[in-house]
Order: structure tokens, then C-alpha cells, then sequence
RNA sequence: GGGCCUGUAGCUCAGACGGUUAGAGCGCAUCCCUGAUAAGGAUGAGGCCGGAGGUUCAAGUCCUCCCAGGCCCA
């Protein structure tokens, strides 16, 4: 910090004007970080109410990108709000350890191609790579979420990979389990044929790729039946690989087909495909038919590569599902690689035939594809088919198509054992509790978020691989149907009758556990799957506390959450299993609100990636602006739930705009609190009453602002908060200190504490936002004052241990904020007449004209604002002057009278703007105004109108509706001599300020000058040695040739005096 | 094909209960102000508020359809 320059004796020492942020914010981490802060912040609230926030884990895979800032900051600041409005916000971190991603990069690290290499390297070393890759991982977040300044309790951090909290989520699929609700089926499902897993719905949702196929329409040549050798059925597919387990082909029973020629082909259709098949060709129908009468038709199979048990296939089946909105209206069945195919083979008894292993490659023995990866063996297949000339058509077809979400390895649909959660059972219970919980942005809750439960599909639990929570069921190898669930390892201790508590519970450890029960036959062995890691992350209420097993109570207390916040892409993720999972477990979602984000774009308006090159990292992002800087970009710049973009430019607007404005505040307060030794224990500001209009004003907006603030952040808003915070700062710094600048000067108590005053409450509501630099400005600006003057603990030596501010309704004064928000219009209105005029600021008018509604009421003081700022001498009004001299339009105000009379507000305006405006003016004055519409006089009332006067000549005007300012610009020597003697007094500022003279310095000066100059600064002496804190004035010899050029050939320049 | 979001100045975005001259910031140009300010202010150019219908006395705002972009799903 600044040295003290002053001998005065207050308080306050002088902040610096210049700031350098990130500097600041790596002090402040340390003043934390010493002080255990965040831990007082919790100890100090351990009594209050709790308001619970859970934080849903990161991948602790890969490193955290800008993105994981924007989250990260929503989960701050609330909490953060909460513990200041006297809230208990226990905030625990947490990482997800487990799962696809973790091994897949292991499995790079290794360069591994597949789970055979995993199982060759042992199940146990891999795992123990997993979990060694994990933990580097967490160290990254770490310094991200600590650099941030987001407040969580890390040393107490939850992993998902911990016993306990493996445990925890045994027990919980037990009760799901005991409520009959977790059962293995045998469904063709995505799957991952690189990972050789089964996938979630959810997973599948994350990994669509837009990718051509081959589409091909295929010839299937009919063998028994009217047109047996006659006719061929046509099928479409964009998955040859599948043709050859071809077993049958679905036609649509409702659905009218044709026989139709064309050429040599004799083909079936569907008939509204027709002309989509053969196009422009020339088409002769032979027969007409509902696809129900070519049920059992049979047809030769494309190809002769798989052999099928024997018993009936490859004829015609029926179904619904087939649609007629493209390809023929023929669909080939292949009920290994199908969901639909397998429900309809079934129904028919076919076979499920599948030449494809669980790697994706086709089985050695099939010819032509033996060993081809399932998409690789697409163009053999067509070449084949071609040849053979059962090949009708083939082009090409652009489609998303699923992919493994984590390796982008086309999935396959296939037919194979796993283990379901069925959350359709309970999809009418996760409704009702959708229904109850309150979503941010709220079309989230019946949009996106309530499509995907109303189309809720079963929960594919079970993943066939290895670094996960083990599936604790175990199955008799004597009775398959035979299953016990296991809730924890003292569970699995009594089972055996070894004590396992110290297991680990990973694979292969627990794989090798197995017991027999007394009195049945065979070993009880673990069934082979891990889970899918997003149960992991929904089962985290219990789990981080070990509950049930352990921590039982804290959990109850802690559930379920007030508040928890993602992305956008967790609705079908977290969001979603976090309320499955507790609804499963307890009947009873684990959120009460919840805020979804939208996605944090690079500069360019698209996704941060590394082969775009636009990646912006966090670390040096904070580094450069400041992490207060990104986090108020985050939580204020546009809506949180709009994609936005980042970029620098952005980033230092809001450094600008709103942390420097506030810094700057806060510096000039100390500059000339510690200048004039201002102590306000000694010397207390006046009672608010007996202060100046314009500090009143001040605390005005101070405690609307605060209303509104507090209102926006228990609507989780926090646009609106900063907008109206960054609203305030502005006025603050631009209107408030700017036009006090003199009483701070003079050590003004009134101004003094008033500023403070704003500044303790403006830094408090800031503080969630930008905890950094309120830290500072508490520190210098709010404590070394505080006198215990507001009762709510102003001395606490940091903002984030102060309390929220309440409002002060006392201090809430709408007319007078109603009334410097005019007195700036109308300033606003003088500066564009002064420009137009080409009149400087710095030339005195004698007087201008003011017309406006309100202006008669206006204080003394603030009239003189206006005055003031526009260097006027004296203000007239303008309706005073009388109607000969000033122009009058008029008109209605829609929204007084349209409220009031509805449709008849047309006509209304209409007889306003016929009507001769002063007499209409002069009788609405008055109170009298009527106008006439359709022959009734309808009495116009006070609001009704909107007058808009203007002088009618030798004025420069300027006009708003209903505001009129007009300036005087006729310039008397007297005036010309004031307007030189301020150019003067502007010129030796700025001497000073490039001297870099201190803002209380004494100096001597000279000038040299003839004429008007002269007889200006020696008429003006006195204010001029005033302004400019001149202890002597020299009117020096002319021609020295010394110091700054002035006006009309004079010069000025100055020394700094003797005696400072 | 379905669901959702977005579309307002060259760019980034605000626009409460519908109210008649639609606003900021950035950028550009010309000025002004400055005992805190790396700031601030004024003026100017720049808008069929994506399009078309409708409701209404009155639509950027409410309704329907369409177009474009994005996200999510089939």
C-alpha cells in the first residue's frame, strides 16, 4: 500500500488510483488463505439455518477449460449471498472418479486398442492407473477453483471412488433392487463395440455425429406366394453390415404396397413411395394390396454368409413401427442389431442370428467379411451385391448417427444381457416431483427437461468394464435366477464370514469374493459389471456422507438441496440422474432449484476447441484480467442462460467499466478522507436530514439499489442484480463524487461519510460478485471507518464475514430520485444545445430557459446543479415568460389516457392535436382543459398531456418530449472575461497534474498577458488563486517566453510554493 | 420429422404490466469536461425490432404461420 503522505490523522490511508487487479487478488488469496476465512465464514454461521447447495462433481479427466469458470461462479456467488443474509451454506467439493473416460485415457496413455490389452495387463494394474490418473487430474481443478475464489471445502472433498462412498451406492441399489426395480434383461441396446460396453441413453444422447452411410435399396427376389419368381421386394437400409443376418422383412399391415414394372424390375413397394423409388420412370402398377395380405410371403436372403439354425425365417412379418416416410416401406430385419427388429422377430419365433462379436468385427469363419470391423465391411457387401445384381440402388445418405460419446466410435445397436434400471415404472413419481422443483431459466422444466421424462426409458445400468462401482449382485452358479444384493462390505463380511472391511471394493478385488448360503446349492459369485458412473454422481447426497452407513444425520439435514446449478448438457446428465436417484431411494427429488446455464462460446461464436485454435485458457485468462473480471463477465454480461461469448475485449470493458469506476470510487474517498485527516468517530457526518440534497440522493439510490439487488439474487438473477449494480456504480462515480468534488476537497463530513456510507453497502453487495477487490475496498475503505454506526457488524475484517444489507426505508426517497433524474436529463439536454452552439462548457451564459414538468417543485439545490453543470448563470422558466414569445406543441400521453378511456384515446389525440395548443395549455394549467370528441366534452386531467414549449427565437434549443432547454448565448465582456479566466484556470490543472504535484500542493504563479486576458485574470484573481491553490499571483514581464500558452497570447506557469 | 432457444444499430447486448421520438456499450468522426479516473460527457452517421398475418384504440412486447441460426432428440 500507498505510504501515508499526510501528517493528518485519521484513519484512512490513500488507495493508489491505479490498480493492478490480478496482483491485488493474488494478495487477497494470500489475506484468505492466513485469516482461514471461508472456515470462519462456516464457524460463524454454524448456528443458523442451513441452506444446502450440492456441488455435482467434475470428471476429474482432462484439464478444466474457461467453461468450468462460468459454473463455478453461479455456485459461488449464491452461497455466498446466503451466508451474508445469515445462512449456514456448507459447501463440500466433490470429484467423479469413475467411469469410460477415465479409462479411456489410461488406455491412450498406454496405448491399449482394447479390452483384450486391459485384461493381458491385469485388471488390477489398470485400475490402479485409473485411479493414480484421477488424482492428477484433481490437482488442476484445484488451482482453478482456488484462483477463482470459489469458495469449497476441498480438504473434505467426496471422491466417488472412496469406499465409503462405494458403499453408499451399494446400498442404494439395493433398494432398488428390494423394490423390484433393478433386473437383467437381455435388449438390444447401444453399445460401444471399442469399448465393449453398453451405453445409457443419456451417454447416447451426447455423442450424435452427422456421417454418410451408403444407402441401399436391395432386390429380394419373392419365392412362394401369387408372385413367386415374379416380383422382388424392395428393401432399404444404411446399414449393409446388417443384411447379411437378414432373417425376415416387416411390412406395414395398414399400409397399402404395389406390384409395379418399370423397365425390367418388378418391384414392391409401399404405394406413396412409388414415385420416390422410381422417379420420373415410367411405372405400370400390376396389383394393389394391404401389407397385411403378404404376411408369410417368403423371399430369397440377400446373402448366403451365415448360417441359420434350422426352422422357418426370410419371409414377410408385420409391423406397425414401419412408416412410409422413407425408403420403400419394406423394412430388412435383423433382430440382433435392432430394438424393433428384436420385439417383432420374437413375435414371430424367428432367431436371433449375430455374425458380429463383441469387438464389432465379424466372426472369421463369415466369408467375404470375416475379421472387417461391423462399418468397415459396408463396401464389400455393396460390391457383392452388385455383382449380383441384387443391387437396386445405392447413394449416399448423410445422417447423425449415434457415437460413442467418449472414443467417437460408431456404436452398434445390439442384442446382449444388462442390467436395467426401471425408471419407467416410476416415471409418473419423477413428474410430480419435476413438477415441485423450480427451474432457472423456467422453460427448461416442461421443455427440454420434462420431454425427456415424459419419454423416460429404462436406465441401462450396467457397463461391461472396469474402473467403476461394482454391481453388488451376486448369482448362484447353480441357479442363475437366484440373486443377492449386497449393501456394503460388513454386509459381504457376514456373507462370507471373512471380514472384508478393509477391501478394496473395486474390481478384480471383489471378484474374487463368494460365498454359498447354508442350505442351497452352488457358489454365489459376483456378477461381471461395473455401473454407469452417472449413477455415481446421482447417488452424491448420500454418498459424500458414506449415509446410511455413516453420517447418517448430517445427511437428513442436508437433504435435499436448495440449490444446485449446471450447464445446460446436464439436463440429461446430472440433473437427471441426481432426481432419479433420489426419487428412487427416497420418493423424493434431491433439488428444490436449480440453474441451468447456457454454453460459454470462444470470441467467435463457436464451441472453444483445440483444432479451431480459439481455446482461451482459464489460468491465463484471470491472470490478465483478473478473476474478478471473469467471474462478473460470467454472472452479469447477458443472460446466464443464453450461449455467450467470451473474448478480451469483453473482459475489459467490464475491468473499465465497472471494477475501475468502484476502484476509483473508492480511492478518491480515500485520497481526501485521508487528506483532510477525517475521522468519523470524531467528527460524524450530520444526521441524514441536515445533509445536502445530493447526499440524500445518494443514499436514495443506495437503498433502491439494494432492494433491487436482493430481490434479483433471491430470483437467482443475477443479470439484473449487476446491471443495476453496475447502474449505481456508474452514478455514483459520474454524478454523485463528480458533482461533491469540492465539498470532499473541503473535508466536507457530510459528503465524507455519505460516501462511506454508500461505499459500505455498495461493497457488500458486490462482494458475492467480485469477492476480490470488495475484500481490498473493505479493508481500506469500510473498516478503518466503521463506528459501529449501522448495528449489523460493520467492523468485521472482511466483507464476506459482514451481513447482507438490509434496506434502509428511511433513507428511500422516490420523489428525489424522480427529481436528479430530471435535473440530468435537463443537463444532459443544456451540454446539446451548448454543442450545437459550438459554446464551450467553460464560457459562463447568463441564463437559459428551462421548460419542464416538475421544474417549479425542483429544490433550490438542484436547480443550482443544473446551473452549475451547465456554467449558466441564472435559470428561467420557461412557461413564466409567456405564451406571445414561446412555440407550444402538445400532446397526449397514451399511456395516462388510454388507460383511462381506452379505444376513445385515438379520438382524443386526434381533437389534442386540432386544438390550439396555448389555449388548450393555458386551460390544462388551469385545470379546465376539455376537448370535444363526438359532441362530448371529454375533461382532460393532469398527466393527460405532454407539453413541449420552445422560445421562439434568439435561443439555441434543445428538446426532449415535454423537456426544453434553451441557452442565452449572448456573450458580454464580463461573461468573455469569466470564460478566460476558467481557460486559465484549466490550463494551470493541468501544469499541476503534469508537474505531479499532489492534490493539495500550494503553488506560486505567473502569468504574462495583455488586453481583455489581463484585465480577466486580474478581475478574477481571487478565484483564480482559489482554484488552483495559488498562494501568489505574478503578473510577470511579457516575452519571456516561460510556460504553457494561453488564450489570446498570454501564458501561465507555476512553481510549487515554499511554504507547503 | 419433433421439441426447445435465439433473431433489436457495423459488432456485443438491454428493453417491467402492450402506450406512440426503441436504448446502452464497443468501434468511427467531431467536440467538450477533468484537484480521483487507464475514465466521463455531448453530437453525428448507423434500425421496416428476421418475414407475413392476426388480436388491440395502441405491438419490439401477446397469438398463429413462415424464414434463418443454434442446441437437443428421432
Amino acid at each position: 500500500m500507498m505510504a501515508a503522505v499526510s501528517s493528518a490523522a485519521g484513519p484512512f490511508r490513500a488507495l493508489p488510483p491505479q490498480v493492478d487487479l490480478p496482483a491485488l487478488e493474488h494478495e487477497v488469496l494470500e489475506q484468505w488463505e492466513a485469516g482461514k476465512v471461508f472456515a470462519r465464514t462456516l464457524e460463524g454461521s454454524a448456528d443458523k439455518p442451513q441452506w444446502v447447495f450440492y456441488e455435482g462433481p467434475p470428471t476429474a479427466n482432462g484439464r478444466p477449460g474457461t467453461h468450468h469458470i462460468e459454473a463455478r461462479a453461479f455456485k459461488d456467488v449464491f452461497p455466498r449471498f446466503k451466508t451474508m443474509q445469515g445462512w449456514h451454506v456448507p459447501r463440500r467439493a466433490g470429484w467423479d472418479c469413475h467411469g469410460l473416460p477415465v479409462e479411456i485415457a489410461v488406455e491412450q496413455e498406454l496405448g491399449f486398442a482394447g479390452k483384450p490389452d486391459i485384461e493381458r495387463f491385469g485388471i488390477a494394474e489398470f485400475n490402479a492407473r485409473c485411479r493414480e490418473s484421477v488424482e492428477r487430474h484433481v490437482g488442476a481443478f484445484a488451482e482453478l477453483t482456488d484462483r477463482m475464489g470459489y469458495w469449497v471445502d476441498m480438504s473434505t472433498a467426496y471422491r466417488t471412488m472412496d469406499s465409503s462412498y462405494v458403499q453408499s451406492v451399494w446400498w442404494s441399489l439395493k433398494q432398488v433392487f428390494d423394490k423390484g426395480l433393478l433386473v437383467e434383461d437381455h435388449r438390444v441396446a447401444p453399445y460401444c463395440p471399442r469399448c465393449g460396453t453398453g451405453l445409457s441413453d443419456h451417454e447416447v444422447a451426447q455423442g450424435y455425429e452427422t456421417i454418410t452411410d451408403p444407402s441401399v435399396y436391395v432386390r429380394l427376389p419373392v419365392t412362394s406366394g401369387e408372385w413367386a419368381g415374379r416380383a422382388d421386394l424392395l428393401v432399404w437400409t444404411t446399414t449393409p453390415w446388417t443384411l447379411p443376418s437378414n432373417t425376415a422383412v416387416a411390412m406395414n399391415p395398414e399400409v397399402t404396397y404395389v406390384v409395379a414394372r418399370s423397365g425390367a424390375d418388378t418391384l414392391v413397394v409401399a404405394e406413396p413411395l412409388l414415385g420416390a423409388v422410381f422417379g420420373d420412370a415410367e411405372v405400370e402398377v400390376l396389383a394393389r394390396t394391404v401389407g397385411r395380405e403378404w404376411e408369410f410371403v417368403h423371399y430369397q436372403r440377400p446373402f448366403e454368409l451365415v448360417e441359420f439354425p434350422a426352422g422357418d425365417a426370410h419371409f414377410v412379418v408385420l409391423a406397425d413401427y414401419v412408416t412410409t416416410d422413407d425408403g420403400t416401406g419394406l423394412v430388412h430385419q435383423s433382430p440382433a442389431f435392432g430394438a424393433d427388429d428384436l420385439v417383432v422377430c420374437r413375435g414371430y419365433g424367428l432367431p436371433v442370428v449375430n455374425p458380429v462379436d463383441a469387438s464389432g468385427h465379424f466372426l472369421p469363419e463369415v466369408p467375404l467379411v470375416g475379421g472387417h470391423f461391423f462399418k468397415a465391411a459396408d463396401p464389400a457387401l455393396v460390391e457383392d451385391l452388385l455383382a449380383r445384381g441384387v443391387l437396386y440402388r445405392e447413394l449416399r445418405y448423410e445422417h447423425s448417427y449415434p457415437h460413442c460419446w467418449r472414443c467417437h466410435t460408431p456404436l452398434m445397436y445390439y442384442a446382449q444381457p444388462s442390467w436395467y434400471i426401471r425408471t419407467s415404472a416410476i416415471k409418473d413419481q419423477l413428474l410430480a416431483e419435476n413438477e415441485k422443483t423450480s427451474w432457472h431459466p423456467e422453460n427448461i422444466q416442461w421443455g427440454r427437461y420434462g420431454d425427456w421424462l415424459r419419454n423416460n426409458v429404462d436406465w441401462a445400468l450396467s457397463r461391461d468394464r472396469y474402473w467403476g462401482t461394482p454391481l453388488p449382485i451376486w448369482r448362484n452358479d447353480a441357479d442363475p435366477a437366484k440373486l443377492v444384493a449386497v449393501a456394503s462390505l460388513a454386509e459381504l463380511s457376514e456373507l462370507t464370514g471373512r471380514d472384508l472391511a478393509d477391501l478394496d471394493p473395486h474390481r478384480p478385488f471383489i471378484d474374487e469374493v463368494t460365498f454359498t448360503v447354508p442350505g442351497e446349492e452352488g457358489t454365489y459369485r459376483r456378477v461381471r459389471q461395473v455401473i454407469d458412473a452417472w449413477y455415481d454422481s446421482g447417488s452424491m447426497p448420500f454418498a459424500q456422507w458414506g449415509a446410511p452407513h455413516q453420517n447418517r444425520a448430517e445427511f437428513e439435514a442436508a437433504y435435499p438441496a436448495q440449490f444446485i446449478c449446471e450447464a445446460i448438457d446436464q439436463t440429461r446428465g446430472w440433473f437427471y440422474t441426481l432426481m432419479a436417484v433420489g426419487t428412487l431411494v427416497f420418493e423424493r427429488s434431491s433439488y428444490e432449484n436449480v440453474l441451468c446455464l447456457g454454453h460459454i462460446l470462444a470470441e467467435d461464436g463457436r464451441k472453444m476447441s483445440k483444432h479451431l485454435g480459439n481455446i482461451l485458457e482459464p489460468m491465463p485468462l484471470m491472470d490478465r484480467h483478473g478473476a474478478d473480471a471473469v467471474r462478473w463477465f460470467m454472472l452479469a454480461g447477458g443472460s446466464p442462460w443464453s450461449a455467450r461469448r467470451v473474448g478480451h475485449e469483453t473482459l475489459s470493458e467490464v475491468v473499465r467499466k465497472v471494477l475501475l469506476t468502484y476502484w476509483n470510487t473508492a480511492s478518491f474517498f480515500t485520497l481526501y478522507a485521508e487528506t483532510n485527516g477525517w475521522d468519523p468517530a470524531s467528527t460524524p457526518p450530520p444526521a441524514r436530514a441536515d445533509r445536502p440534497l445530493l447526499d440524500r440522493w445518494a443514499l436514495a439510490e443506495l437503498a433502491s439499489v439494494t432492494a433491487g439487488v436482493t430481490d434479483a439474487l433471491e430470483a437467482f438473477d443475477t443479470q439484473t442484480a449487476g446491471r443495476l449494480l453496475a447502474e449505481f456504480v456508474d452514478d455514483l462515480s459520474n454524478w454523485y463524487v463528480r458533482r461533491s468534488r469540492r465539498r470532499f476537497w473541503e473535508g466536507d463530513p457530510a459528503a465524507l461519510g455519505t460516501l462511506h456510507e454508500v461505499l459500505d453497502g455498495l461493497t457488500r453487495l458486490m462482494a458475492p460478485f467480485t469477492p476480490f477487490i470488495t475484500e481490498r475496498v473493505w479493508g481500506t475503505v469500510v473498516v478503518p471507518g466503521a463506528v459501529g454506526r449501522d448495528g449489523q457488524g460493520a467492523a468485521v475484517d472482511s466483507v464476506h464475514l459482514a451481513s447482507w444489507p438490509l434496506v434502509d426505508e428511511d433513507a428511500r426517497d422516490d420523489t428525489l430520485v424522480e427529481q436528479v433524474a430530471l435535473v440530468r436529463r435537463l443537463v444532459e439536454l443544456g451540454r446539446s444545445a451548448r454543442t450545437q452552439a459550438k459554446a464551450r462548457t467553460r464560457q459562463p451564459l447568463a441564463r437559459a430557459l428551462v421548460a419542464a414538468p416538475g421544474w417549479s417543485e425542483l429544490p433550490r439545490d438542484l436547480v443550482a446543479e443544473v446551473a452549475d453543470e451547465l456554467n449558466v448563470a441564472e435559470l428561467t422558466d420557461l412557461s413564466a415568460v409567456g405564451g406571445s414569445l414561446v412555440d407550444i406543441t402538445v400532446k397526449v400521453d397514451f399511456r395516462a389516457v388510454g388507460r383511462r378511456l381506452g379505444k376513445q384515446v385515438q379520438a382524443v389525440a386526434t381533437a389534442v392535436a386540432a386544438a390550439d395548443p396555448a389555449e388548450l395549455v393555458a386551460a390544462y394549467r388551469a385545470g379546465t382543459a376539455t376537448v370535444d370528441v363526438d359532441g362530448t366534452a371529454v375533461a382532460l386531467q393532469d398527466g393527460d398531456l405532454v407539453v413541449t414549449e420552445t422560445p421562439r427565437e434568439g435561443w439555441t434549443v434543445a428538446s426532449a418530449t415535454g423537456l426544453t432547454v434553451a441557452l442565452d448565448l449572448t456573450l458580454t465582456p464580463e461573461l468573455e472575461r469569466a470564460g478566460l479566466a476558467r481557460e486559465v484556470v484549466r490550463l494551470v490543472q493541468d501544469a499541476r497534474k503534469s508537474a505531479g504535484l499532489a492534490v493539495s500542493d500550494r503553488i506560486e504563479l505567473w502569468w504574462t498577458g495583455e488586453g481583455p486576458v489581463a484585465q480577466a485574470l486580474t478581475e478574477h484573481a481571487g478565484q483564480l488563486s482559489g482554484e488552483v491553490l495559488a498562494t501568489s499571483l505574478h503578473a510577470a514581464t511579457a516575452g519571456s517566453g516561460e510556460g504553457v500558452e494561453g488564450p489570446q497570447g498570454s501564458r501561465v506557469w507555476i512553481a510549487r510554493a515554499a511554504d507547503n
